[in-house]
RNA sequence: GCGGGAGUAGCUCAGUGGUAGAGCUCCUGCCUUCCAAGCAGGAAGUCGCGAGUUCGAAUCUCGUCUCCCGCUCCA
């Protein structure tokens, strides 16, 4: 759409504020929080109306992308429920639950299996009980170099003499001081948080028959990918795409749709041989970055950030994320990670089954090798990708005279924007409500757009229903005056510019066509 | 989960013990020409929820739920 790419934006994204969004997303019908009506349940929300249409095309719009447009992927429509082995197999048992211990004085919070401390040789205080030193580490060594200092100011104590104990296993924690604010016996009970969700398969509510609901869409891939290798007949390098619910019970969520417990994943596990792997990385690096682009979002409010050493996950060899210019900072939409070939070979051992890739061309001997590929995850939120577009979109114009409102505007792209076309009369008389009926009708056949989503609104004045359809996106209206009963010529009216331009009812699909661009 | 702030109409908010309000939005009608216009009429609130105190609670007390801001993590 080329006519909008040289308007003017008053407002960038970390400048927009997020209750005006979560305003509009009400009153508008973007996003409900889920079971208002019980007072509602803590950071799950719901698609309203147009919500729901500009998910699915962002959905749609990523399906397109990296699906349809490619012939080295296919994808997959895996259930939220699988076999409880699969989590202790992803590491998601053992990594999503942790117990964790917390400070009461400072509020800080710790793993309780990277706190240590450990007593000071002969040191006692005016009691005379022992003295301790703590430290945070994700092994004893880490933590005896965190805890030497402070050691040797309350002794010449030497690192050989520091014999790190976790904190959950010591007796009592009373005399630990907290390693952030040094308040003795500020520290709580170690308690556990389960990042998964459980529940039961099968209407008997038996510990044996608990599953989980998944964290993440991706272990559907891994554990189908023999199932997809087999009947599809791909070649590496090649990809398994897909979109879906997933589950976490997050210790922290909000900042609207940004952090929920019910969210949907948008993943693609791009197989590659191990050697290939960091070049890969590089070359979605830019696929999905490129992506974000080319749906509206203005290259500033976007910006790739490699993760560090100490950040990246169990499985992760390297990472990258795609972060966007939050109102609150940025944060991340996308992760893009080489997981190296971690998740097939704990499938193979956890499951007895091979997981490989066998080439016939490679390898020593005459009869081919069997290869486990590498795998570059680019794993999308498609409520964070929603909700930065919707910011990056959102825009207040200032008044020409300065007595009027502002004008707020989504600047949405053509492709996501939840409605493409609002045909409007000009007037509630019957012949032009009847001439923009008709029109909005013709919009709607496949003949004219596919797929598109046509308003029609007939309800007080003309401006007012122009500034309803800015504030939701819509790119362009129609408007059927009188004199189009005459010469079958109607006003096309942009959102961004607000420019106006006639053309004959005859034409009109086709110059919307052109302007829409889709 | 912990600390801080806040929940009154669809939205933004006023109302501090005595009959629930305003602006905007929304709906209906009038208006022959275009940017939240005008006129007339109308709809809409278990004052987040539940107890308690009181003759009487939106208002005071307690509990609880939810949202926003921080703290560790993630898509």
């Amino acid at each position: 759409m080329a006519t909008t790419q040289s308007v003017t934006r008053y407002l960038s994204p970390s400048q927009v504020d997020l209750d005006k969004i979560a305003s509009l997303c009400k009153r508008r019908g973007f996003i409900f929080q889920s079971s208002e009506i019980y007072g509602g349940l803590n950071s799950v929300w719901d698609y309203g109306p147009l919500g729901v249409e500009l998910k699915n095309n962002v959905k749609r719009a990523w399906w397109r992308a990296m699906v349809q447009e490619r012939d080295d992927v296919v994808g997959l429509d895996a259930a939220i429920l699988m076999h409880p082995q699969v989590w202790h197999a992803s590491g998601h048992v053992a990594g999503f639950a942790d117990p964790l211990i917390d400070c009461k004085v400072c509020k800080q919070r710790f793993r309780a299996d990277h706190l240590w401390a450990a007593f000071v040789n002969g040191v006692k205080d005016k009691d005379g009980a022992p003295v301790l030193v703590t430290g945070e580490g994700s092994t004893p060594e880490e933590a005896a170099a965190e805890m030497a200092p402070r050691a040797k100011k309350l002794l010449k104590a030497s690192l050989t003499e520091i014999k790190p104990v976790l904190v959950k296993d010591l007796a009592d924690r009373d005399r630990v001081p907290c390693p952030a604010c040094g308040a003795v016996g500020s520290l709580t009970e170690p308690r556990m948080f389960n990042l998964m969700f459980k529940t039961f398969l099968g209407p008997v509510e038996d510990e044996s028959a608990v599953i989980y609901m998944r964290p993440e869409t991706a272990q559907g891939i891994f554990a189908n990918f023999d199932n997809v290798l087999t009947s599809s007949r791909m070649r590496l390098p090649f990809g398994i795409a897909q979109t879906g619910k997933a589950f976490r019970n997050e210790i922290t969520t909000g900042h609207l749709t940004f952090r929920s417990r019910e969210f949907e994943q948008m993943e693609l596990e791009y197989f590659v041989r191990p050697e290939e792997g960091e070049r890969w990385l590089q070359y979605w690096l830019e696929q999905r970055r490129g992506w974000y682009l080319k749906l509206g979002l203005r290259p500033d409010s976007l910006r790739l950030r490699q993760h560090e050493k100490e950040e990246l996950a169990h499985y992760a060899k390297d990472c990258y994320d795609v972060e966007f210019t939050f109102p609150w900072g940025w944060a991340e939409l996308e992760g893009i990670a080489n997981r190296g070939d971690f998740d097939l070979t704990q499938h193979a051992r956890s499951s007895g089954k091979k997981l490989a890739y066998f080439d016939p061309s490679t390898g020593s001997g005459e009869k081919g090798e069997h290869i486990v590929p590498y795998v570059i995850e680019p794993s999308g939120g498609v409520d964070r990708a929603t909700l930065a577009f919707l910011i990056d979109a959102y825009d207040e114009e200032p008044p020409p005279a300065g007595t009027e409102e502002a004008r707020v505007v989504l600047r949405l792209h053509p492709a996501l924007a939840p409605v493409k076309v609002a045909v409007l009369p000009l007037s509630r008389k019957e012949p032009l409500v009847n001439m923009a009926r008709d029109i909005a009708r013709e919009l709607r056949a496949p003949s004219a757009g596919s797929g598109w989503a046509v308003a029609y609104d007939d309800a007080q004045s003309i401006g007012r229903r122009y500034r309803r359809q800015d504030e939701q996106g819509t790119p362009y209206c129609v408007t059927v005056d009188f004199q189009s009963l005459e010469d079958k010529a109607v006003t096309i009216r942009e959102r961004d510019t607000m420019s106006q331009v006639r053309v004959p009812v005859a034409e009109l699909a086709a110059a919307l066509r052109e302007r829409l661009g889709l």
